[in-house]
DNA sequence: ATTTATTATCGTAATATTGCAATATATAAA
DNA sequence: TTTATATATTGCAATATTACGATAATAAAT
């Protein structure tokens, strides 16, 4: 197979699995802490930093806006990408609930 | 390819990347949930329960074991899987850790 | 209009993940 | 010791992910 039974999971669940999925992979990580540490967040310096090819950065950045983690906003012909704050937040809560809701019990 | 390229990014990148990547399926989230709302856990309480296969589950479960998540005690013939409290506080303080201080800068 | 620079998309190869049937292992009960 | 129960392991098919070369698309500069 290969493929996740997501349609016998809540929503919950799902979401949850989706967001971690985004951030499990060091590529990934790394841009995020790289775009918030810079004061210009720009695509190409993005690829110098990480020493990966620019397709794949391209293709990461895409993953990491397909749950709007980042947004990019076209400044001539660059790409200022950016922490979607908003969202950020949200997602520390939403973690945060998980952590807190799931290890009541313990042997 | 297919091949994460580990060896380019810091061990905390790498790091965060494996928590992520084993909390990224619904099925090992439902498994963690169902764990830690029971008295008892019990590994084929976790079959009927999730709809997934016993092979598939006792996957997960190593998987979730893999990254000291969940704890596994032999009691006879079963096996009691439990959340690893101590581990389980860990992951969420370098979860916070790694959003409060990956959010500064922003446009 | 042509060139240059930046980013996105397509196609593809290599590898990883998911899920399960079959089977193995281990322990308790009969 | 045989049988039943619970969990782990193996092997495999289907699909997903990662990475990159080639190329397209877009916009500024010449």
């Amino acid at each position: 197979m290969g493929v996740t039974k997501t349609q016998i999971f809540n929503i919950e669940q799902n979401e949850l699995a989706v967001i971690f999925k985004v951030l499990s992979n060091p590529a990934r990580i790394a841009i995020l802490q790289y775009i918030s540490h810079q004061d210009s967040c720009i695509c190409n310096d993005i690829v110098d930093e990480i020493g990966l090819a620019q397709p794949t950065i391209s293709q990461h950045l895409k993953e990491l806006k397909s749950i709007n983690l980042i947004k990019g906003e076209i400044e001539g012909k660059k790409v200022c990408y950016c922490i979607n704050l908003p969202k950020w937040t949200e997602i520390q809560a939403l973690f945060n609930s998980f952590f807190n809701t799931t290890k009541s019990n313990c042997c």
